[in-house]
RNA sequence: GGCCAGGUAGCUCAGUUGGUAGAGCAGCGGAUUGAAAAUCCGCGUGUCGGUGGUUCGAUUCCGCCCCUGGCCA
């Protein structure tokens, strides 16, 4: 077997991270007029191809200015993953490096930066086949049931996660089947920080009701922008449906709920943004682990000097 | 103005034959290894509209007042 190519260290990059709505965006731009960097997307919706107005992706004329990578690069219709990130992430590192340029990998995706950051187990990858099997054996015995077969065959996994955690027992037990072992005796827990030369900066503002303001502020410039005539073309498609795992991503879900029937069109706003927040507080939960982080409060005026001023000290010691 | 129905958590509401109350949603904290904008776990945050009365004890019963909605004038 070759080394393990996830104990290799990642030529040095800026991390630039922070939960939704908190303008990771605006940051990234500041940073692309002063210094040489390569954008590097770290956001698992804005990866989708006709996803653009609910996933906040920048416009056509700022991605002509401000190129990013791992943005538009897969079709809704086909599942990304954090592995597949990880991988062409650190492609584009190097694509970075070879360049001259600096990496700067901008995202909210907190699986995503952690598999970067720290790699994944050799794990068998996802399979369609299976999952869909599992799926089948859940809906005629309940998820319960599953969860006891998977206690037979690895009861550290089963002991770790929740009868009622549909997504985890299905990955584990589909471990277990393509390998012939427990998926937890295959998980290492967190490796080896690859990324140890890194600059890693978290916007988030201090204030969380004023994440919420900006969010509600969002949630209806995407609304009025379009985001229900978005919805509607996706979900026309029939390839896609509210089980595709692009468009369960936040306002594509209550968009799509709103067609169905399922409210109507005054509740959206208020569901969307829900989720939003929701989400938020997801990210910041994540990212309160983030070692090594300087954290910014994207509303206090002189950020993006700040900002700036910390880039440059970073790049002199680097 | 009269009659009726309501006023209980941020919202929608349940409930207490009198012993200071609980659901859903929202919110907050956490978990997180190929779906992660996903999936799951934990936590009730309250002058029970106000005031007086009855009572050992009132959010609950009674009186008065205030507010909201409906009907009648």
């Amino acid at each position: 077997m070759p080394p393990c190519a996830e104990l290799q260290l990642l030529p040095p990059a800026i991390v630039l991270t922070g939960p939704t709505a908190a303008g990771k965006t605006a940051a990234a731009f500041a940073l692309a007029d002063a210094f040489d960097v390569h954008l590097v997307s770290a956001d698992s919706s804005q990866v989708y191809r006709g996803m653009d107005i609910g996933t906040a992706k920048p416009s056509r004329a700022e991605l002509e200015r401000y190129p990013h990578a791992l943005i538009d690069i897969r079709d809704p219709a086909r599942p990304y993953n954090a592995a597949e990130f990880a991988a062409d992430a650190e492609r584009e590192i190097h694509v970075a490096r070879a360049r001259g340029q600096i990496p700067v990998i901008v995202g909210g995706t907190p699986l995503y930066l952690r598999a970067l950051r720290y790699g994944l187990d050799p794990l068998p990858p996802a399979d369609p086949a299976l999952r869909a099997e599992i799926e089948h054996e859940a809906a005629r015995s309940g998820w319960p049931a599953v969860h006891a077969r998977l206690a037979a065959l690895d009861p550290d996994s089963a002991r770790r996660i929740a009868p009622d955690d549909p997504q985890r027992i299905q990955r584990a037990l589909e471990i277990c089947l393509l390998s012939g072992r427990p998926a937890s005796v295959q998980r290492s827990g967190r490796g080896v920080d690859r990324m140890a030369g890194a600059l890693h900066l978290v916007m988030a503002p201090g204030d969380r009701g004023c994440l919420h303001a900006r969010i509600a502020e969002r949630t209806d410039r995407m609304l009025a922008e379009g985001l229900i005539d978005e919805t509607r073309a996706l979900f026309a498609r029939p390839d896609l449906g509210p089980d595709s795992t692009a468009l369960r991503a936040v306002g594509y879900r209550q968009a799509g709920q709103l067609l169905a029937g399922q409210f109507d069109r005054a509740e959206l706003a208020a569901r969307i943004r829900a989720a939003t927040r929701q989400l938020a507080k997801r990210q910041l939960t994540a990212l309160r682990q983030w070692t090594g982080a300087l954290w910014y409060d994207p509303l206090k005026s002189d950020l993006p000097d700040r900002i700036l001023e910390r880039v440059r000290r970073w790049l002199a010691g680097a």
